[in-house]
DNA sequence: ACGGATGACTTGAAGGTTGAAGTAACGGAC
DNA sequence: GTCCGTTACTTCAACCTTCAAGTCATCCGT
């Protein structure tokens, strides 16, 4: 892409960038499933599941289309489909279809899903808490705030949920 | 479960930490997706899979007891199995028992597992540079391994990756 | 040596995820 | 009003991971 001779794309990564680059990759993969391991044990579903009725949880109605809702919870509408199924069966949501525009399908959260996710966040915040911001220092939240939004909009240029 | 009144062990995140976990959550997604999609299309393998190779390249000899191969790859023994198996059916890797115990299994990377680990290489490094460290700055390098080892080394005090 | 404990790996069932293909509902052009 | 393209969702098959046994080898105490 550019025009350098010399290490302008170079094909290894500097020692330093090496360090860095294996501290990230096993952040991902630890901290991926401490966060599932921890949900399961806790309230029986994964993290992925908590990050879907959660959003709800927080929206007016607590009602919100799938295609958006796969939007907040980050995962494909396919990946949110079979678990909202899941959950249906489980009584913790409910479908329906959009009155406004028959090809939407609404997901409510019910009553049981609430109760569900109060129930869960505290230990959910207390686990993040103890492995994320317990050990950094202030500055150092706001370093990663600052790190974490550059990647990401590296990877998608679109997304919005960052400001 | 705590006793303080304020604020000892709260049950919300600040504003602050509430960005900073925002933006953590979507590079976790992010990133691991990203980087298993470029290793498919790519070499035709998922990234853990580069990670078994790639270490078993460079290891002297280009052979790993398998219970060793799982801690550096960063999953389980029984994944590992499973993915050695494939690996195995095709011709990237062979297995022989340790003839030192044999209860240790040895995995060797044979000759098609070092092509494709050196063909995968150059595109693998090329989307991490691209991904990760480009958008950072020198400074925001070294801050993110620090801040990665820390909480690493909270989720697992044992690791010894790290330094 | 003998037998139990431990360690290293394998396997099988259960369940979750993906990608592609299918269905259904709209919206605009004619 | 009827096509056609698009959008939103669902489903299916292939695949992967995990968890919980199960197997086999070695070590240790006696």
């Amino acid at each position: 892409m550019e025009e350098r001779t010399d290490d302008d794309a170079p094909q290894w990564l500097a020692p330093d960038e090496q360090e860095s680059w294996l501290a990230l990759v096993s952040l991902l993969v630890r901290l991926e499933s401490a966060l599932d391991t921890q949900m399961r044990a806790d309230a029986g579903i994964t993290h992925f599941e908590y990050g879907v009725l959660s959003a709800l949880s927080e929206t007016e109605g607590r009602t919100m289309r799938l295609s958006d809702l796969a939007v907040m919870a980050e995962g494909s509408l396919s990946r949110l489909s079979n678990v909202v199924t899941r959950m249906e069966k489980r009584g913790l949501v409910r479908r329906h279809p959009d009155p406004d525009d028959g090809r939407y399908t609404l997901a409510t959260l019910t009553d049981a899903g609430w109760d569900l996710v109060v129930a869960a966040a505290p230990g959910h915040v207390r686990e993040v808490r103890r492995l994320v911001f317990d050990p950094l220092t202030r500055t150092q939240v706001g370093q990663l705030t600052s790190i974490a939004r550059r990647i990401v909009r590296t990877i998608d240029p679109a997304d919005r949920c960052l400001g």
